[in-house]
DNA sequence: AAACCGGGGCA
DNA sequence: TGCCCAGGTTT
């Protein structure tokens, strides 16, 4: 018998956690308590997911599912997207944030139509090689569209598994290789089981492995997670986390522009742009950015010395 | 690898 | 106020 560990010796488990156990938890769990949210509907397109997939970069699940609703409505189809006008595609995106992925969408909606007759892919590297389609949107269409194996790694699914699999509070700034090795390890090698293990442990982490509060008390793999038997030490990487400032930003000043715009039928005078905001000077770097993303057109009159203050703005037709 | 890109809700 | 949110693109 080696002699007990010392009283301020750390209880974790010394090995990580079976993978197989910990995976079928998850997804019985998931089969109770999975949100009823309409792009897991049965009548639910790949085209679908994929929109709801780029509404959800960055945008939480409350406010993409009403916008998600509306959108399919208008735009069932990539075809229908393909052909809409852009002005019309950015006044629908309204205040989902990052206007620049309603105009990437649209850009993938045409190259859908282009390239693959309207239909979407379901091999991965078709899928990245779309308009802001990046690794963690081509794994989810792949897994949730088409019900493939792939790895699904965003914020939910790298917390879970830094907390369950490597005892600590929340994953690395960014990304690193030994952490997609580590995830792709936990993905069934089985497509059905792989699409669903992928649901699952994102669903854990939105409802339950929360970055937050963690409902611990309400986790389906307790009993294996690294993390709470250490007694939930605190975050290792705080020290190199810096938070986005927002207040007098260009992200800010851009916002209020696109704002004006998309309320705004008719052109609108560059006095009536420059009303938005203090600083002149930065206003016109972030119009200037605007019109060079192409979320905003610039209209100057004609002529051999047109008038400043004639210069007009309104959103891409 | 780091910077940039919106907006809102909640502790 | 600080932090978080189903990331992608560019440099």
């Amino acid at each position: 018998m080696p002699a007990p560990p010392s009283a301020d010796a750390v209880p974790a488990p010394p090995v990580a956690p079976d993978p197989a156990g910990v995976r079928a938890a998850v997804v019985a769990w998931f089969d109770q308590h999975a949100r009823d949210l309409p792009w897991r509907a049965p009548d639910r397109t790949p085209w679908g997911v994929l929109v709801s997939e780029v509404m959800l970069q960055q945008t939480p699940v409350v406010r993409v599912e009403p916008a998600w609703r509306a959108w399919q409505q208008r735009w069932p189809t990539a075809a229908d997207l393909a052909a809409a006008p852009t002005g019309d595609v950015l006044r629908a995106w309204d205040r989902l944030g990052y206007p620049r992925r309603a105009l990437r969408l649209q850009e993938c909606a045409r190259t859908v139509v282009e390239r693959h007759g309207g239909e979407l892919p379901d091999d991965e590297a078709a899928l990245l090689a779309l308009p802001g389609v990046g690794p963690y949107t081509a794994a989810a269409v792949r897994a949730f569209a088409f019900g493939r194996r792939s790895v699904v790694l965003d914020t939910n699914v790298r917390r879970v598994l830094a907390r369950v699999a490597a005892g600590e509070a929340l994953p690395a700034p960014a990304q690193t290789a030994a952490e997609t090795r580590l995830a792709s390890s936990w993905v069934p090698d089985d497509d059905a089981a792989a699409a669903r293990w992928s649901a699952a442990s994102m669903e854990l982490g939105a409802l339950v492995c929360t970055a937050r509060a963690p409902r611990c008390e309400a986790c389906p793999v307790a009993h294996a997670c690294r993390w709470l038997a250490a007694g939930r030490p605190a975050d290792v990487h705080a020290h190199r986390r810096r938070t986005q400032a927002w207040a007098g930003t260009d992200r800010q000043a851009r916002g209020r522009v696109m704002a004006l715009l998309r309320e705004s039928l008719g052109p609108v005078p560059q006095d009536a742009v420059g009303a938005l905001w203090p600083d002149a000077a930065q206003l016109a770097r972030c119009v200037d950015a605007l019109v060079a993303d192409g979320l905003v057109v610039r209209r100057v009159p004609a002529g051999d010395d047109p008038d400043p203050s004639a210069v007009t703005y309104h959103l891409p037709h």
